[in-house]
DNA sequence: TGTAGCAACACACTTACGTCA
DNA sequence: AATGACGTAAGTGTGTTGCTA
């Protein structure tokens, strides 16, 4: 199996998907308080994105027996290292199903055994003893390529998944973990980037509805002050509310409420210097427009 | 029951290396 | 061949969480 750069699952899109849909590339839980857009992201999004405190727990053995691609070819295989590394993680301190308590077991386990992983992540790297201090490895394409599919079905893994991804694929857990890493800041960041476009798009359209709004707004007030218009408003309207039945008499031809029921009046006639015109922003195809771009920054109100 | 210490983890940020135009 | 841009593996610091004493 081959993959390019642009096929690796970075591909996003501004499109929300259909309900029901699964998103394969939902945004992270970041625990730090980031720059994120709450309105941008999907709700299902979420609802398929665990978080921190169980994300260990129900996706982490779901796909544990999942069969993986075929035997990959490895360009680099730390024999050793990798074995003694596999030994350390088979049991799972993460997870709730295998080890009830055992979440941090891992300290059970020798030194030697356990930190072969840990200690190339804290400075004590395990290649500094070697001959290549920081090689760097350039992950073979069929490496990636199991390792995308794998983050596909799971963007976190276990240590128990772990450890099995990297027997099969003849890398080191940590290189493994770090991947994951680096894939979940590649998604988050194409996320970010896709919403910022987003929220650009938006702005860009509520400024020309504002600019358009203030047009309008201007020729009415324009049609206001001449004379001819005027003349053609109606009289100000006084309308009666009865505190009872709370019906309305709006007609100053009809016989007032008031008078059927001997109620106090309220007066709605505009007692400002500006009368306003009846126009109602939300039944206005700007309205519309706005109830449109609202709906679409909540799309389940 | 509350708490300190610890380990494991995720994330943000950064560095260093490999690749390519 | 040299070089800068870019992608990415890997290192580092920090916050969170769960367990244990």
């Amino acid at each position: 199996m081959m993959v390019h750069n642009e096929d690796l699952g970075l591909t996003l899109s501004l499109n929300f998907p259909a309900a029901g849909d699964t998103n394969p590339m939902p945004p992270l839980v970041s625990s730090s308080p980031s720059f994120n857009f709450p309105l941008i992201t999907t709700p299902n999004w979420s609802d398929s994105c665990p978080s921190s405190s169980d994300r260990h727990n129900v996706d982490a053995y779901k796909v544990e027996t999942r069969s993986f691609l075929k035997g990959i070819d490895v360009n680099r295989i730390p024999a050793p290292a990798a074995e003694a590394e596999e030994e350390a993680g088979v049991s799972s301190p993460n997870s709730t199903i295998s080890s009830i308590s055992g979440k941090r077991n891992e300290r059970d386990l020798p030194v030697n055994e356990i930190d072969g992983e840990r200690s190339s992540s804290r400075g004590i790297s395990d290649d500094e003893d070697g001959e290549n201090s920081r090689k760097k490895l350039r992950l073979s394409k069929d490496q990636s390529a199991v390792l995308e599919e794998s983050f596909k079905e799971h963007n976190t893994l276990n240590p128990k998944q772990k450890q099995a991804l990297a027997k099969r694929l003849g890398l080191r857990p940590r290189q493994v973990e770090v991947w994951f890493q680096n894939r979940r800041a590649r998604t988050k960041l194409k996320q970010t980037e896709v919403d910022c476009e987003f929220l650009k798009r938006c702005c860009e359209n509520l400024t020309e509805e504002n600019r358009r709004l203030q047009k309008e707004l201007q020729e009415l007030r324009t049609l206001k002050l001449s004379p001819q218009f005027y003349m053609q408003m109606a009289p100000p309207t006084t309308l009666t509310m009865c505190p009872s039945c709370e019906r309305v008499g709006a007609s100053p031809s009809e016989k007032s409420i008031d008078q059927q029921h001997n109620m106090a009046r309220v007066t709605t006639t505009n007692q400002i210097h500006h009368r306003t015109l009846p126009f109602n922003p939300w039944s206005t195809p700007s309205g519309q427009v706005v109830q449109r771009q609202m709906s679409a920054l909540h799309p389940r109100s």
